[in-house]
DNA sequence: AACCTTATATGATCAAGATCATATGATACC
DNA sequence: GGTATCATATGATCTTGATCATATAAGGTT
């Protein structure tokens, strides 16, 4: 659907600094593996993180209707990155296809963020964790869990117990988490 | 840009389901005023609440790509609320104007949640509501700030005055805070 | 003007989660 | 097979923010 010709796919090592605040918008990226951070420099003179891309995630999308990015993406681990020019996203716009897609996917990050913000206001651990785990955010480890909700592993873990003492999650193995029945 | 006459505009009365869990998707809704809850019923019996629609915002566009709704939507506060069908939708994206304008809200949806996230993401109460005030999320009132980052309204105003002791914010008056300079 | 409601603001108490610490199971690497 | 590393897991302590309480200011209603 996309010029793949035109798609720039590379290795971002670690200390890599993929765009700059203020500088020119080149386009949006998809981070294959890397993971990248995206902080600006607060008003004490102190970093501010923006957000911090994991795994496969497409990030800076703004760009593509910015003339300048109004952060720095700093690599903190070593991946794949694609970068995909603002030109092809903004040509690929004529085709329906390409926007029906491309919304489609901005539409669910909505839906998922919405969701996440939701989790996050929830006092509670224990059903803080139960909401995550409903939602389904148990999918790799619990010490990823914890970071995404913003609770410590150890409150993470024990309102686990809770919930499992509770009768209202599963426990089958080691680190393995589930609804019953 | 979209056909305004198949836009469906209506006083929402407290109370008012606009759709339920399962049923067929109609479209995607605009809230001018009111105050819609969105929620889901958890494996439990209790209400899990996925997002709450206030002021002039967009909710349940991922219905667009979807057959059923995921979730009920249920009105809190009377308010004027647009739906517009998932065929305008749809068919607004063979207009490449209309597409990417609509990309670029959502671009723009995604960054701010993104941002929230990150901020929610901050323990200490004193930087989480300093990140807000420099993210400029102190636009209305601090009750409504304080929902927002997910803190106590209480521990929003003693981090409030307590940057302002640091010399980090101004208060130049009652309920009224700025960055110096 | 009297009344109601909501936002601002701050004090006191207490519980919940952060932090520190330790142990073990699992996995990767040499 | 031995060692290092990381996730899982749980205990102990302490800080922080939630909760309860109260007061004042501001705006809206009758």
């Amino acid at each position: 659907m996309l010029p793949t010709d035109r798609l720039n796919r590379f290795i971002a090592r670690k200390g890599t600094i993929l765009f700059r605040e203020g500088q020119p918008t080149d386009g949006m990226y998809v981070s294959l593996g890397a993971e990248v951070r995206m902080e600006r420099i607060g008003p004490d003179g102190e970093p501010v993180v923006i957000h911090t891309v994991r795994s496969t995630q497409s990030f800076a999308e703004a760009s593509v209707f910015a003339d300048r990015y109004h952060c720095d993406a700093v690599v903190l681990a070593e991946g794949d990155i694609v970068r995909i020019p603002k030109s092809v996203i903004l040509a690929g716009f004529v085709d329906p296809e390409f926007s029906t897609a491309y919304n489609r996917i901005m539409s669910r990050q909505v839906q998922a963020y919405r969701q996440i913000v939701e989790i996050m206001s929830i006092r509670s651990a224990v059903e803080r964790v139960y909401a995550a785990v409903v939602a389904g955010l148990l999918d790799t480890s619990v010490m990823n869990l914890s970071k995404r909700i913003a609770l410590s592993h150890e409150a993470t873990y024990r309102a686990l117990r809770s919930l499992v003492s509770q009768g209202r999650l599963e426990n089958p193995s080691r680190g393995r988490y589930n609804l019953p029945r």
